[in-house]
DNA sequence: GACGTGAGCCTTACGTCGTAAGGTAGGACC
DNA sequence: GGTCCTACCTTACGACGTAAGGCTCACGTC
């Protein structure tokens, strides 16, 4: 009478550390990182929080098996793409690299908290790694020395695995959660009085801001930034500063 | 006979807002970010850790209170560089740029657990705005259009303030928290073993730590980064990029 | 069939956190 | 001298991660 989920031979629980991860994944997507505590996943699934202390060590454990399912996410969109032909020139490492580190990008971009758990891993998992290893394989078909490679690695950064901090608060910088009443309107009037108030304590600023915002027909200073253009912008830079030092290497 | 702090008319109390964020900043300075909490800080102070919310609306105010006091740190240490003078030519703006990035990157790398906080500020307060308007003043200088100085804020992003989440663990990959016994040598021969272990699931990975780490002559997989020179390495790919299309603009 | 074993789940409880609510003492001002 | 405000305190609540231990089955072995 005690509810036997199947008959036969079938194990007493369906449930593994695989789908308690997966389960944890769909819950940071659905209600973001902080809604993601032992008990709120325990009740995701339909047990107590001790029981899921079987699948996963700690709370630790538990996101570094988070952060490879995101990983072997990327693996598989990377492992899409068409791959380098034999008889591909050397300076093939950058488009390809390019298309690579954008669709790692699209990946993150579906579980935003993930950037924010991978800063904060200690241990790489082998995911991870796997990933920065055919970035490197790459560099090296490029013909870049394995000490540019490192420092390549070094310089990319979190832009390899496809994001990057930006220090500008993206969407809308609301000046305190004060006046303006929580709409978007409110927050851009805010911001913009905010600004007109500190014109002289930072002018440039303003002036930037002023400036770009009227380039796209809206006097408005939210959406001013496009995300993925800038993240692009930066990548290029980058990648354009590999290329030439590898040439240099070259001769 | 309750302790009257002074005699007189003077205030009852000593403690004010900056008191309160500089015990703050001492505290995450000596024990860590973890150990920043209400209590703990109130503990330091003499007091109840309610008594905190008279000078700080809640934990986050107190975090934002504390990236503010290292802002105005960096603010500091900036302003006693030797300002670009007025007849310096339109190339100025890179030395004097990567100068005033790499003085505030000292002065986060007295308080290492400033750029975590940094990261998860929603506003930016106004001693941050300000730095960054030094930043744009400098790139001003040097011809940049304003859209170009934006394109190049959120190129930098972290970087412009000095640090940049590195994604390999800057001292030891340490392979969990297993066997070693926590020596230094012990976590590299872990290190070591793990890798060779996967040597053929990431060959170019292996390849590449070998090749890096017998540079220097030891054989070490452990200090094989310097963090200082792998950051300036990526700040002058970027700023040599952003003046390569300073340039191409111009003409 | 009886019986130990261990995996999977549960219950209870502890110590931590941020903070809401409300109390109290003493200086400032009318 | 009454009133108020400010700076402090006490108590308490509902999160959190997780230590300790108990129950209930499916299984292997005899």
């Amino acid at each position: 009478m005690t509810s036997p989920r199947t008959a036969g031979t079938a194990p007493r629980s369906v449930l593994t550390r695989a789908r308690v991860l997966e389960s944890a994944v769909a819950l940071a997507d659905r209600e973001g990182l902080g809604a993601l505590t032992m008990r709120s996943l325990a009740r995701e699934l339909g047990i107590e929080a001790m029981s899921l202390y079987h699948h996963v060590a700690n709370k630790e454990d538990l996101l570094d098996g988070v952060v490879d399912v995101v990983a072997a996410e990327i693996q598989d969109a990377v492992a899409q793409l068409d791959p380098l032909s034999d008889g591909a020139p050397r300076s093939a490492w950058k488009p390809a690299m390019r298309r690579q580190i954008l669709t790692a990008r699209a990946v993150l971009l579906r579980h935003p908290w993930a950037s924010t758990v991978l800063e904060t891993r200690k241990n790489f998992s082998l995911p991870v790694i796997r990933y920065y290893d055919s970035l490197i394989g790459l560099m090296r078909r490029g013909g870049f020395s394995y000490d540019l490679v490192h420092h390549a690695m070094h310089a990319l950064g979190s832009r390899a695995l496809g994001f990057s901090q930006e220090l500008f608060e993206p969407d809308g910088a609301t000046a305190g959660s004060a006046a303006g009443g929580g709409t978007k309107e409110g927050a851009d009037d805010a911001a913009t009085a905010m600004l007109r108030q500190m014109a002289e304590q930072v002018p440039h600023m303003v002036e930037m801001m002023a400036a770009v915002s009227h380039e796209d027909g809206t006097g408005s200073t939210l959406g001013w930034c496009d995300d993925q253009t800038e993240f692009e912008f930066g990548l290029d830079i980058i990648l354009d500063g590999l290329d030439r030092m590898a040439e240099r290497e070259r001769r």
